[in-house]
DNA sequence: ATTCTTAATTTTGAATTCAAAATTAATCTA
DNA sequence: TAGATTAATTTTGAATTCAAAATTAAGAAT
């Protein structure tokens, strides 16, 4: 191994990208309300830019998917609808099951480590019934995954997804059923992965998306 | 059915989305190089627009992955290189292969008939061994299927995938054998399709791509 | 002649400006 | 006073402008 690996290149700063992830950030967290217009001159004036880098990030942004342009009217935040989710998840639940079929290829030690610890973790928030960290661990968890799984591309496009989404995602309360069988899938998938087993991770990463999206529409119509 | 079915929204011209697609299709068509850096200036004048409405595009094309943006230093064509075509095509299969389970629940008779005829004329192209007519029915059957499985998420990321890869995927000459391997697994396609089998169509499409990417990648490496 | 330094030029990123379109407010009419 | 009409204001889309950074060209030194 060279002596200069791991040596990064030097990250220069752009307007742009901290604009527009600053943007996103505020879609995701429901600063920017869906459905409402994105009101740029006071963004403007809040975030110290000027329209012009503003109106870049608008453009990528609703390119991205999470606010849609009216030509002559502005940008408007995209609401989260049960039909977007119906579209959404299917493609979701492939990229996982993708994501868990390269994992099991190529997780490295200490990947399969972390994501142990993680599991761990997430098993006594369980137990302590402690909603909010049971998610961050979760979270965690497919994280790992997805980075084992060391396709870039994949990862993209699903956390893009994923990103969409979010405002939903966290939404409803879990049923304790649910709940308990969310911890249920998530032992099956670390026996898949201990077992190198692609083909059976990738299927029970699928299914326990589909379950998550079912245990969501039901909430969704209930509202 | 109401009177005012099929009555679309007026279409309201947007120079930023022309101008998108316009480079866009620039880029797809070799007209813009991979790995040549974007001539802002000259594409202004070329196109009659300002910088302004240009890099927008710009910076929209970029996160799409078309171009990258080096701070301080413009926009450049990204270039398709094996590496990255190991990390789409996976991608890539999982669309298709979804893609194909969708549509085997929804496709109408009418896209069915279109499906089977541009089939028959893909053979005739075959037997004539005209590669050009050939290619253009591949495209349209992949085409029909993707707008069958009715899933607008999955065919604007299918094709934004397809989009970054179309440039390798016509590079590589077919070879005979190769050449006969992708039509007998159409006609595999179409079976499956017609016994409204979801799983084996997926399956069936994997490996479609799968074998269209070694095939591309033996090419890649013999260059 | 090749490399280093410095100056001129070009390009880039972002603010500002400007005209057109959309929205809101004000006025008028029935 | 409700609704239509017009005027004022704001917002939008896009060109222009401007300062900073990068590139190129020119000149000096070894």
């Amino acid at each position: 191994m060279s002596t200069l690996d791991g040596v990064t290149s030097i990250s220069r700063t752009s307007l742009h990208d901290e604009l527009t992830d600053r943007l996103r950030n505020m879609i995701v967290e429901g600063l920017l309300v869906a459905g409402d217009k994105v009101p740029e001159r006071e963004l403007c004036e809040k975030l110290g830019v000027s329209r012009t880098p503003m109106r870049e990030s608008l453009k990528v942004l609703a390119a991205d998917g999470l606010l849609s342009l009216e030509p002559g009217r502005g940008a408007r935040v995209s609401a989260v609808t049960l039909t977007d989710l119906e579209e959404v998840f299917p493609v979701m639940a492939a990229f996982e099951a993708l994501a868990g079929e390269l994992a099991c290829d190529r997780i490295s030690n200490k990947q399969l480590a972390a994501l142990k610890e993680a599991h761990k973790q997430m098993l006594k928030d369980f137990h302590n019934q402690d909603l909010g960290a049971y998610f961050k661990q979760n979270e965690r968890i497919h994280e790992i995954i997805l980075e084992s799984a060391g396709n870039q591309t994949l990862k993209t496009m699903y956390l893009s997804l994923a990103t969409r989404i979010r405002r939903a995602r966290y939404m409803a309360n879990m049923t304790p059923a649910r709940w308990q069988q969310a911890v249920d899938e998530h032992e099956d998938m670390l026996i898949a992965l201990d077992n190198r087993d692609g083909r059976a991770l990738g299927a029970i990463l699928k299914r326990h998306l589909e379950n998550k999206f079912n245990s969501l529409r039901q909430w969704m119509e209930s509202q």
